[in-house]
Formats: C-alpha cells, sequence, structure tokens
DNA sequence: CCTTGCATTAATAACCATTCTTGAAAAAGT
DNA sequence: ACTTTTTCAAGAATGGTTATTAATGCAAGG
C-alpha cells in the first residue's frame, strides 16, 4: 500500500466520525499530484488552484485530520516546516538541507530498532522516528 | 565525558575562533544547572536571574555558537521548541508528549544503524537523530 | 418541507519560537 | 592609545501554525 485507496479513505472516515467533505477530498486529492512531501504551505497552492475559496486554515485543519485517522504523515524536520506524507508505511525519509528536497531511503530496517527502544525505557513509546538530514548528489555536485 | 571540562570550554572556543564573552559562559553554566534538556527560554529566565542584562536574542545566539562548535546539542522535537543538551555522547532522549520531561534511553547502539543509512542513500548524511516520544511513567500513572 | 442542532468552514487575528536589524559597546590588532 | 572588527542588547519582524468567531451546510426529527 503506498498511497491510500478510495475504499480505504471511505472507511477511515467513517470509523472516526469525520466527515468526508470536498475540502478534505480536495487536499488528499493534492497529495497525491505531489511525488515528494509538500508542505502545508505548498498543498494550500495547489489547492487554491481549482476552489480558490479554500483559505490556508482549512488546510491546516484538513492536513491535521487527514493525519489523525492515518491518512497521512506529518514529518517534522529541523528548521523547516511540517512536510506531509501519503505513504504511510514504515519507511524513512532523508531531507536536504541545501534545497529542501526529500527522499526515501530503503534497505534500513528500523522496527527492530524501535522494538528494542521500547524494551529499554519505562516510556510508553508512542513514537519513534528518525530526523535525518544530509546533502544530495545534485547539490553536492553544485559544490 | 559528560559535560564538558574547562580545558575543553577552552580549546573549543580557541580553535573556532570564537570568544569565550561572559553571556557565553553564563548560558553554559545555565546549562548545567539543568539536570533535563532546557528549552532557550528556560535556558534566558536562569541566566536572567544572575545578569537581568542579557536579552532573549543573545541566549538564542549564544546557543547556537555554543552548538556550532560542539558544546552542546540541539534537539528538535516535534510540536516543542528545540531543547538543548550539555551531553555530546552519543546518546538518545525520549519526550513525554504529556508532561514534556526528557530521558535518557541507553542499550541501543545507534551508531551501526546509522552506519547502515549512509551506504543507502547517495545523499552525504550530516546527521541522522531519532525522535522518540512517548508517554512517561508518572503521566501514565496518572491515567 | 421546515426547523433545530451540530460539524465544518473561511477569514482573520493571535501566538510563539526564532531570526534580523541596528546602534552601541567591547575586544583585538597595530 | 587608536583603529578595526566582533559581539551584544533591544526590539522589531518573520514564518509557521493555531485559535477564534461568525457563517454555512448537512442531517434527523417533527
Amino acid at each position: 500500500m503506498v498511497s491510500a485507496l478510495e475504499s480505504d479513505v471511505r472507511e477511515r472516515f467513517r470509523r472516526s466520525g469525520y466527515t468526508l467533505t470536498s475540502q478534505r477530498r480536495a487536499v488528499l486529492e493534492a497529495l497525491k499530484d505531489f511525488k515528494g512531501h509538500p508542505s502545508a504551505e505548498e498543498v494550500y497552492l495547489v489547492v487554491k488552484k481549482r476552489n480558490p475559496k479554500v483559505a490556508l486554515g482549512t488546510v491546516y485543519q484538513a492536513l491535521s485530520v487527514l493525519e489523525e485517522i492515518g491518512l497521512i504523515e506529518a514529518k517534522h524536520w529541523s528548521e523547516s516546516p511540517v512536510r506531509y506524507d501519503l505513504n504511510t508505511d514504515p519507511h524513512h525519509d532523508i531531507r536536504c538541507t541545501r534545497c529542501g528536497e526529500v527522499a526515501e531511503i530503503t534497505g534500513v530496517e528500523f522496527e527492530d530498532f524501535a522494538a528494542r527502544i521500547r524494551e529499554n525505557t519505562p516510556y510508553e513509546v508512542t513514537s519513534a522516528s528518525l530526523v535525518i538530514e544530509g546533502v544530495c548528489p545534485i547539490c553536492r555536485s553544485e559544490n
């Protein structure tokens, strides 16, 4: 599952009690258009193209609902606005500190690692995520 | 090495070219008083007690210098201001999402994991850190 | 249908952490 | 000591995000 299926979208809204409004749908559709990980502001710009009436605040609200019901994932990087990811499968992203571009990292199994963290703290771990930053190949070549 | 020794402090300032001013020293001393991981605001309040003239902006500047020369470490958690840690040894912290309390996690070796990340991306990885959040035992007992 | 109630929305104001700007002060170099 | 450079303090400004509020829309019951 890379992006939520139509049936899954409806199911999650139904279970959560939230209603699937046109605005929330528009935000979700906008996210599908992006291949990368847009910020709230970027999502807003795309949504506005189709429906110029929506306000930035509405997009923020919609994003927080979508995140709450598990359709999207929020990634907090240091020094940059929160970015949203439609792919909720376990995976990890790396962000270029120069151009802001975000790429996926595969081939590292974080889940075992997270399990070990859970064993080593009396806290009830609710989230364990990686914040990986670096310089992407393009920026690197530009010296 | 848990907190920087006097000689190390001077050495790092010397090498960096920054001067070890009374304000920067005051910020460093304030950090020593905290057992936990204060925010810039909290550091400011402590520094101000001894020297009421310092401004919040000065504390921010001092913190960024101290971080740059490696005497302290900045931890960016989602939904909360940056917190500063005097312990620059490899270790990981977990933050309670209810009370904000920060605790250390030991017994998990992140370095091997980080090395594997480096192998799996064309990015030049500059930082790989964990953002672990959960509910601390005290908050948990309070239901 | 019509109403009554509750969720959602839009617009704007407010917030908060952080950074920027500017003139003054201090330190370093000569 | 004098000049040049760096650092500082204070407050304004910024940027992302949340809160507020009034208006709107949908839904169930009469």
